[in-house]
RNA sequence: GGAGAGGUGUCCGAGCGGUUUAAGGAACUGGUCUUGAAAACCAGCGUGCCAGCAAUGGUACCGUGGGUUCGAAUCCCACCCUCUCCGCCA
């Protein structure tokens, strides 16, 4: 959600930048909300100063005829203030929801995904003096990947993954963590790209995989809820991504300062009911209604939100590199980045059987949105400032103030759909799969599956 | 699933119709003392919203949502969650 104080004062931005995202909000209406909103408020404030005022008359002693007459008066003209005040506030609630993020300044201006910028291409596609098949043939040939058993038990877009890809894909799990929780690792990547970041590891979390409306919707990820699984009976949805569950995991708390950054590391099975994308990506386990997923997510203060987004985009990019994966980076428009994004990064792998770049990976910077909706705070410390001592009235005592965390989250690696890439990129002509040596300690030492 | 107990501020914890503008403690911040630190002592210290340039004032918040009452953290109803015991279970 959006601070309604900025939307008051900067209501044609708003009204702008939401157009670019797609989204066309009535701010003058929401602003016309607002008004009726804090007339009604002052008023049922108060009538309650003047009921607690008869209140503290009465106090310890049974209050007259005429006090209660009086109460009773003030009661009635409050209820109905009240039911008007709630009303107006929902009316005004809805909308300020339906208000996206605002979009950073670097972020391209486009209508769909078409005007996404290409902003870095990184590796050589590789050159097979053979044909190159696509990631389905090998691994069906290899009785890797099972699908029509599936489909007999669960139904289209499922899979059994046997044998060596589920080796393979245990393997990059454990790479993925060696690497996130590895100090030294971080201390590379920062260094390497110049940020202003925290060098704290992250922390390993298997969250629940579901997770309540309320929550879901404060995520604001739970639209459109086509793609969502509903839990029959329950109020729960199967999560889309882990960060849907390890973002909400500090909703309703105040933090210390000194918890910052807060960096997780989950590891979960995500669910996505692919809606509207009958027929699209039908080979193979590119598009799966199930999927595992390593994501990375943060929780930092607003001063540190943006350079922790450009620390995790070059954590995703380090670990496509130590694969050996070719890849681009992609900056997404105002079109593509979601309703909650500030900022929004999308890393597309080569794909030899495809001949194209394929989206394995998404950055998304939230700034201060998500947090507002799920009250994520952190307390943060001022402190004291002295003068020269010719004006001690501008020294400034040491204090505290609460300020909403700014949320970042980011795909580590996702699996099924990088093993699509190390498949169709590192296939032999017998139809074998060289294993990048990173994850060859954790296969055994295998070189080739 | 059955029975019982409970959800209060950053944390612990008292309060169970009107001296609560939420006791007390811890943590935290500043200070005194000290060579420095610890301890001790003194002081400060919740969050949101509304008005205001500000100082400040008002109001709300005691799991969530309703209700009773002149007045609700406190009473009633529904729901959610946690804990203990029993049962079932990987």
């Amino acid at each position: 959600m959006l601070d309604i104080q900025f939307i008051r004062d900067n209501p044609e931005v708003v009204a702008e930048k939401s157009r670019q995202k797609g989204y066309d909000v009535d701010i003058a209406q929401l602003l016309g909300f607002d008004d009726e909103r804090r007339q009604l408020l002052q008023q049922v404030e108060d009538l309650r100063r003047q009921r607690n005022d008869l209140s503290g008359q009465t106090k310890g002693q049974k209050p007259s005829d005429e006090q209660l007459a009086q109460g009773r008066e003030l009661k009635d003209k409050l209820t109905k203030l009240e039911h008007q005040l709630a009303s107006i506030e929902q009316e005004f609630n809805t909308l300020l929801k339906t208000v996206p993020n605002m979009p950073l300044d670097d972020v391209p201006v486009g209508t769909s995904e078409a005007q996404n910028m290409v902003s870095k291409t990184v590796g050589e596609p590789p050159k097979f003096d053979f044909e190159p098949k696509n990631h389905a043939q090998i691994a069906e040939a290899k009785g890797w990947l099972d699908k029509e058993r599936a489909a007999k038990v669960t139904g289209s877009r499922f899979a059994y993954l046997k044998g060596d890809l589920v080796q393979l894909q245990f393997a990059i799990i454990q790479f993925v963590m060696s690497k996130l929780t590895d100090q030294a690792f971080l201390d590379e990547v920062i260094k390497a790209n110049n940020l202003q970041v925290s060098n704290k590891p992250f922390l390993l979390v298997l969250p629940p995989l579901m997770l309540r409306t309320e929550v879901y919707d404060a995520m604001d990820r739970l639209e459109p809820r086509d793609d969502r699984y509903k839990i029959e009976a329950e109020d729960l949805w199967l999560q889309g991504s882990a960060e849907h569950v390890l973002g909400s995991m500090h909703a309703d708390e105040i933090l210390a300062e000194d918890e910052l950054p807060l960096r997780y590391l989950g590891y979960a099975t995500s669910f996505r009911r692919e809606a509207g994308t009958y027929g699209k990506d039908m080979e193979g386990m590119f598009r799966m209604h199930q999927f595992d997923k390593l994501e990375m997510e943060s929780l930092t203060d607003a001063d540190h939100g943006l350079q922790e987004h450009l620390l995790l985009v070059a954590i995703q990019e380090k670990l496509m590199q130590l694969l050996g994966i070719p890849y681009q980076v992609l900056t997404k428009c105002t079109a593509d980045i979601g309703k909650p994004n500030a900022r929004g990064i999308d890393i597309e792998a080569w794909l030899p059987g495809q001949g194209t770049y394929r989206e394995t990976h998404t950055a998304d910077y939230m700034t201060d949105y998500q947090a507002r909706r799920l009250q994520t705070r952190v307390r943060r410390f001022i402190p004291a400032t002295e003068t020269d001592g010719t004006k001690p009235e501008l020294a400034i005592q040491a204090g505290s103030k609460v300020q909403l965390v700014h949320t970042n989250d980011a795909t580590a690696l996702a699996l099924s759909r990088t093993p699509i890439a190390i498949i169709e990129n590192f296939q032999t002509k017998e139809g074998n799969v060289k294993v990048p040596q990173v994850l060859q300690p954790f296969m055994g030492g295998r070189t080739e599956i």
